[in-house]
DNA sequence: ATCGTTTGCGACAATCATGTCTCATACGGT
DNA sequence: ACCGTATGAGACATGATTGTCGCAAACGAT
């Protein structure tokens, strides 16, 4: 049976996110196939990239239907839209677990569809964090951008600590919400 | 006059930070001077990044030393402490601007001689963050490492926001340590 | 004006990743 | 067992980058 597409990118996916400068030929070897064969299934490393992109757009776009995002979007309920962005930002370790080196790897905003792609899944979840901040959920006086580029730094912060091992996997969750919403200070008396 | 390599540095920063992925060829038409002469100050690319590196650590240190931090690692008393913290993180804003291509380019983290140096300057701010937490200015429940790591995520928060403009560069410090201390979530009533 | 140094320019070899191609082989279904 | 297909191995051309070199021109100081 002829390894799919999707198996190749898996592998591919997991190589690149040690060494994200790997070749053709590295991928192939680690992927378990020879370079023709990885080059008949993506004719270019380029086609290879934007596939990548393109599925890790799909898991985020997930993660934001999963959520009800859009739904929570239109709601003014505070429950609703907590319960989303809880959701979400879950949905997200997943996302930036399995395809980290895409956030930081800068050769993935240079194509011009996959950059168009992106830049339309993040206006739908800064429309998100308003409509947070309009509920009380978030603060008011932070520049919603601010919000949601302080999403993806701590996604990067979640990625670096899962690689260096220095916490566990099933602490993130509580990690990264605690500290999106409350910061690193001490708990103010409430 | 000889354009010293200080400038060469500086004007090559300016140019990675644009495209990390600049050839030497790119990188002397932008410094302004030809090829052969970048060759001639640094003997190969590895040369250049390494001195990169190494003057990004000198800048990252000289805000660690500014700040007082090693004084107030030894200290228990918060106003120092606290006082440390804010200056640290003023400080780390300006390395992350100057020198924000290193946050994310890989590159940098492969020569052992670089890492080393990174590893060093990095235990010695968890080292101060485990004493904030003593003195109570850090909540105490989280990993140590991931505060040290939150900071380095809120870094490349801070410098994603001023790349795509999102903020003015003269509310980055305030937004920074709100967002570290306070989190994004609505200000708990005191 | 002259001399020593630095620079720019162009050429060069070497290396590496990419993309294409051929061909023999192994595999799978019938 | 047979046949069509996918695969692996390897060769090949190509292009980009790197690092080196030589030489002529520009520059600076005396």
């Amino acid at each position: 049976m002829p390894m799919s597409r999707e198996q190749i990118m898996t592998a591919a996916i997991q190589h690149l996110n040690e060494n994200p400068a790997a070749s053709m030929a590295q991928l192939a070897e680690a992927v378990g196939i020879s370079r023709a064969t990885l080059h008949r299934q993506f004719s270019s490393r380029e086609e290879l990239m934007v596939a990548l992109g393109h599925r890790a757009h799909e898991q985020w776009h997930r993660a934001q239907v999963n959520a009800g995002m859009a739904e929570a979007t239109g709601s003014t309920d505070p429950y609703v839209i907590d319960k989303a962005m809880h959701a979400l930002l879950l949905g997200l370790i997943e996302v930036a677990d399995e395809y980290g080196f895409g956030l930081t790897e800068t050769a993935m905003a240079f194509h011009p569809e996959l950059k168009h792609r992106s830049d339309e899944l993040e206006e739908r979840e800064v429309a998100f964090y308003a409509a947070a901040q309009r509920a009380g959920l978030l603060r008011a006086d932070l520049p919603v951008r601010w919000v949601s580029n302080t999403v993806y730094g701590l996604l990067v912060t979640v990625r670096e600590s899962l690689r260096h091992g220095d916490v566990a996997r099933r602490d993130v969750p509580r990690l990264l919400l605690t500290t999106f919403l409350q910061g690193a200070g001490p708990r103010r008396s409430s």
